[in-house]
DNA sequence: TACGTGAGGATTGTTGACAATCCTAGTAGA
DNA sequence: TCTACTAGGATTGTCAACAATCCTCACGTA
């Protein structure tokens, strides 16, 4: 097939670094407040310093990271307005896919959705209990990459990475995974059958379901906790 | 005052650097498509290419830069389906940004919108066709950045970005600016009133208004155009 | 004329070393 | 006992040189 051709323009270093810190930090591998000492990071991944600090840079600029000066980089650590706020976000942005999808080619979206709720059900009956929360990401991912939109897909990609840090700092992974199969399945049966705001209300109840179980006290719809710090001036910029 | 204390951490090299570069594509002195040579820059910037790479890294995963390995990297050129994304994206951030305003601390983001709208009266009656067009959007981030939320201000800096390099290459300063304000001042007066539901509408509506000014045949209402690629595999990562 | 081939030049990718800064621990003095 | 000060060590910030890759263009051949 022609669209197999290969890129001739492998990866570069640093995206591979970027790419592979990205996951550690999402696991939970490197857990929120960890200092990235280069050196050691530089002698794990068997590159010198420059490609790792170039990745560690996208990483800042992503908001996975945070830099002292002269001091060092920090995997964010998740307050507790945040988990509200990346809750926030990711309806923003989710909903946002869900319109497009409605108002354009619905029906090989809802193929790719199918096939990521077939993973899930998969996901649902192993015994691994990360495996269905993982499941569950990977279906929000396909309905923004459905979208065919290029910022939507960049955006959620952080917010998606933050989802799992939550998850993995807070121990989340009780719940019946039926509902949660049930929940997704609605939404994919509400975009066959066309009806744009059925769809938008079933995806709001499902953020607002995850929100009011990991920050009880929260709610997408009563606004945000009494205090978010604003935080304007970004020192690492 | 105590909340005048300096943070002893100022900026590090690559934060500005990477600053002047997003304004100087936000601008046009980089216009898309333009290559990024290292060497070059880094004379002009009086830094070793080093730290200059290190910035380029991060306009890379924020979307502003292109890498092609071996190649350069090049500013984003904006194809015709992006100006629909832009201003979808725009929506969806926005719209959350206002919810958030209208349930929360409504009054003292109405005292910062009402700043920025008296900067864009200021502006209409400046000489310069510039700066209304500067002053509308400062308004929009002043908007997001009113929600208090961390991740709505960070992926709107990108887009706020991305806006402001459709309007230099399409050249459209034109448009009564009078109505520009007109709309904002609705926006305000309607949040005053605690008017949600009529807050989005005027949003949603002035973004209709900028999207069918700038592609027309385009509307956020009737879907994505044609063609969009959705653009998956990011070699940059 | 059209096509494959191979220097040559220029650009990016990577590395290791050097300079600047900061935190910590230990010490002297009140 | 507590505070101020000073090395020491470790870490980050910066730089210039080297290696790898790619594009261009001239050259020779069918």
């Amino acid at each position: 097939m022609l669209s197999d051709i290969e890129p001739v323009n492998r990866e570069s270093t640093a995206s591979i670094i970027a790419r592979q810190l990205r996951d550690a930090i999402m696991t939970g591998a490197l857990p929120p407040g960890t200092q990235l000492g280069e050196a050691e990071l530089a002698a794990r991944f068997e590159v010198s310093r420059g490609p790792l600090r170039e990745a560690m840079q996208r990483l800042v600029s992503e908001g996975l990271l945070r830099s002292e000066r002269h001091r060092g980089l920090f995997v964010i650590d998740l307050e507790p307005g945040d988990v509200y706020d990346i809750y926030a976000s990711r309806a923003a942005i989710e909903r946002a896919a869900a319109i497009r999808i409605m108002r354009g080619d619905t029906e090989s979206a809802v193929a790719e959705l199918s096939e990521a709720l077939d993973e899930m059900i998969e996901a649902a009956a192993d015994p691994d209990p990360n495996a269905l929360p993982e499941a569950d990401l990977r279906f929000h991912e396909a309905l923004v990459r459905a979208s065919g939109s290029r910022r939507l897909v960049r955006m959620a990609r952080t917010l998606l990475i933050e989802t799992r840090m939550c998850l993995a700092a807070l121990q989340r992974t009780d719940q019946p995974g039926e509902d949660r199969v049930t929940e997704h399945t609605a939404i994919i049966e509400a975009m066959t059958a066309g009806d744009e705001q059925r769809v938008l209300e079933l995806l709001d109840a499902h953020m607002e379901d995850a929100i009011t179980r990991l920050a009880p006290g929260s709610s997408l719809h009563s606004g945000p906790p009494p205090s978010v710090p604003a935080d304007g001036v970004d020192i690492a910029g």
